[in-house]
Formats: C-alpha cells, structure tokens, sequence
DNA sequence: CGCCATTGACTACGAATGTAGTCTATGGCT
DNA sequence: AGCCATAGACTACATTCGTAGTCAATGGCG
C-alpha cells in the first residue's frame, strides 16, 4: 500500500490529532493551498486503500489512522534504500553525510545510534 | 527532474556503460522482464527530460548520462528526507536501524563514517 | 538486388496522482 | 417552516508512469 506525496500531507495531520473531521483536516494543512474538496478526495483515497478508518459521527466522518506512522515510514524507507541503494543503507547514509544535510547536532545523535547498534549486535 | 522507478533502470545501466544502444541496454536489464519496446520509451523520455544525450551513430544512437549517477542520488535523497523527517537525517537513520536494515558490515562503515565526519567539523 | 530484421518515431492505454467541480441531502438558524 | 451552508458522493481532467503496439525507413545478408 503506497501513500502519496498530497496523501501524505493528509496523514500527518491525522497522525497528530486522529478523529478530526474533513474541515478540520483541511484547515489544518499548511504546506499546500488546497481547496477542501482536494482534502476530500484524498481523504476518500486514503480510506479506500486502508490507510485511514472513517467513523460516522452525524452528518460527517471523524478520521482515524489505520496504518501508524512509523509503519509507514519503515515501508517508505525500505523502498527507498532498495530502489536507489540496492538494498544497503550505509551509502545511503555517506549520500546524506556529502550533502551536508547532517547538522553536528545530527551527527551527535549518528554516535549515540552507533554506540547502541554496536551494543546490540 | 524527476527519474521514475522504472526510468532508473535504464539509467543504471547507462552509468555503468555509457554509449550503450538501445538494444545492448535492454539486453543488459535483468531486473525487469521488459519489452525491447518499454526501454526504447523509457530512453525516449529520459532524453526528453533531459537525463541523456542520444548521439547518432549511424541508423542508431548510442547513450549518455547528462546528469550523474551521485547527483541524482542526491537530490533524490534531499527529497525523501524532506517528505519523509522534515529534512532531518537523523530519524531517517534511526529508521533504518529499527528496520534492521543494517548488517554489520553497516555498522562498520557508519562507525567509520562518524568519525570522519567529526573529525571534518 | 530484394527481403527481412532492426531502428527510431509515434501511438495507445489503463492506473495513479494532483487538483478540483457538481450534485444532493440535511441540520441548524431565522 | 424555509433557506442556506456544509457534508459527503460522484465526476472530471490533465499528467506521469508502466508497459507495450504499429509503422515506416533502411542496412545487411543471401
């Protein structure tokens, strides 16, 4: 199950506050200037292909997340590192290091990260 | 300039042997079971965004990167970190930890990684 | 020298995506 | 009681993507 770009924007929303309704949801996004008929529609694709429950509530629908956001992001990162890394996540890792997308903060946390995997193993 | 899935295909080929025509490029696709027709179209959109350069050679032509290989994983990593953790590196990499992504072999080379990028700041 | 295989050019076409618009019911306000 | 704003349902439509198919030219082989 693939959420897009525009449904993504949608899922956030929801993720943050589950059970708001189709108005809400709209008003609530702020990196887009959709109408709210654009919302609807993404709405209604979000929950014919699962990602989303709609429960009844009067004349509308409240909106509750189906899939969670981590599960998400796992699937998401995992096509991802297949398609463009074959697989291998520590090129991935070199390519967000060379384009200085790393802050130190970033960094400091790459170390702890470390530090625990290699306690795991 | 966005490069689809199936487009990457083909292009990974083409980084790999630039000059190639469009025959030899099909027959080195192993990943898909495509059609000598599907990679012609693939080549065709490709040369029309502007990803290759088509050179004539006689009653063919042969194939060129226009961009490269790391660009495009570049900016194709800027944009899924973007979409995906709000541009922070980070999280993305704790996801990959969580997904057990990551070999030992991984571990290593992030160990190593870190350092260097420490030492770089 | 003629036919066939191969090449590029163009066309096709359904699914997904981004972005709405119209239509109909209805609950709440006057 | 009636009207309007609003909700959801359904429809629209251009673009991109995945995956080919058709057509016309032509170069090489027999």
């Amino acid at each position: 199950m693939r959420i897009s770009d525009a449904e993504l924007s949608v899922m956030d929303v929801i993720w943050r506050e589950p059970g708001l309704g189709a108005a809400e949801i709209a008003s609530r996004i702020t990196d887009h200037d959709w109408s709210d008929k654009t919302v609807k529609t993404l709405l209604a694709r979000l929950v014919e292909k699962g990602a989303l429950r709609a429960e009844p509530d009067g004349r509308r629908y409240r909106y509750h997340p189906l899939v969670a956001q981590a599960e998400h992001k796992q699937s998401a990162v995992s096509r991802f590192v297949d398609n463009l890394f074959g697989g291998r996540a520590a090129p991935l890792v070199a390519h967000l290091a060379e384009a200085r997308d790393l802050t130190d903060d970033d960094i400091d946390e790459l170390e702890e990260l470390v530090r625990r995997l290699k306690d795991d193993r």
